[in-house]
DNA sequence: ACGAGAGTAGACAGACCTGTCTGGTATCGT
DNA sequence: ACGATACCAGACAGGTCTGTCTACTCTCGT
């Protein structure tokens, strides 16, 4: 298929056609859902490999978030490229999420979703803390440069307006919060720089 | 213990028992890790009881989230009691919810933890879209009551912010996003209202 | 040429899960 | 007094889950 991308066009070693299986199983079921059999079957990978790479379903779990988190950080990076003035950079956010729930596969957030389901002080917990302190920090960021008086106030509002957005995005489908959230983030925006 | 408040002061029966049992260990630790033992055995309930009672595993989550709309309804109605003034009551909904958030059992919108554990299609989803209109509803109604210019635009920013204020409460402990949205709502209730 | 490392296929153990069934007990209306 | 109803206790079947283990194959560096 298009596997032409380099000189180098080794096929996926079980390391990584075990995370992509994973991560579209996990996300699309559930964790507790979806079986190390269903894992295996689609990566085409024997359990003992996945075993000996990962060591248990935790392990593979953690690997399938920190790649989420990942994927998340270049996406919302990339997609915030398109924009210059620093306003509607941090509009811009509203609209990327916008686009990614209009996607397909969407089905909310990845950490959200692993932590709901149960195991407490898994692995879910940490990446999750992560990825949100991570968010929040690209706020304060985008918040100083658009002359927000108070970054990390402002950071905390938009941080909810995410949140209500995403969790809106997967329960309303189709929904329109994540535009919504835009709206309030221009008028709250408008507000913080006065 | 407490069982005096009425003349009838019968035991509660197996089906109470039973849903009690399921609404504490459901919400505390998820709906696949719970197995149907443990919820008999806190109940004190045999298994066929619930079987002949509830049909399936499925029938009785039905039944806790059922209930926990229920609760949720009851206890906002009498939490927003207190206010008088509309515009009170429209921003005292983030102020039940902060004390709600407040408790120790806390862990997030039932409903979405039920619908982030997989089961695509099955009871979670109907209960979420009622328990999530209900919402909506009411938040058009005491926007209208508030004097608000539209309010269905208007309850639809605040479902946002709810969902918002919720995740932030559940991943962030602890968190101040019901007081930060709170704090949105206002600014907000006045934009809408000018 | 050959040995090491990585991977494959699949059986197996032990635990847990839902749902059924049998059989016994208590309570209540008539 | 008695029959119906509700309930309890627990064995059981059939399935699925994670994780281990054995035995075979392929590929590559030296």
């Amino acid at each position: 298929m298009s596997a032409a991308s380099l000189p180098t066009a080794r096929k996926p070693s079980a390391r990584e056609r075990l995370l992509t299986a994973a991560d579209e199983l996990f996300y699309a079921e559930g964790i507790h859902t979806v079986g190390i059999d269903r894992i295996i079957e689609r990566a085409g990978v024997a359990k003992a490999s996945l075993y000996s790479t990962f060591g248990s379903k935790d392990e593979l779990v953690r690997a399938y978030l920190e790649g989420r988190h990942e994927i998340r950080r270049t996406r919302m990076l990339k997609g915030l490229e398109r924009y210059e003035d620093p306003r509607d950079r941090v509009l811009g956010v509203f609209e990327v999420l916008d686009e990614l729930a209009g996607t397909p596969g969407f089905r909310g957030c990845a950490f959200y979703n692993a932590n709901a389901e149960g195991t407490p002080g898994g692995p879910a917990l940490e990446v999750a803390d992560a990825t949100r302190a991570w968010m929040r920090g690209l706020f304060v960021e985008l918040a100083r440069d658009a002359g927000v008086k108070d970054p990390a106030a402002f950071a905390a509002q938009m941080v909810v307006l995410y949140d209500g957005a995403s969790v809106g995005a997967k329960m309303d489908r189709p929904s329109m919060s994540p535009k919504v959230a835009r709206g309030m983030a221009e008028i709250l925006l408008a507000a913080a720089t006065a």
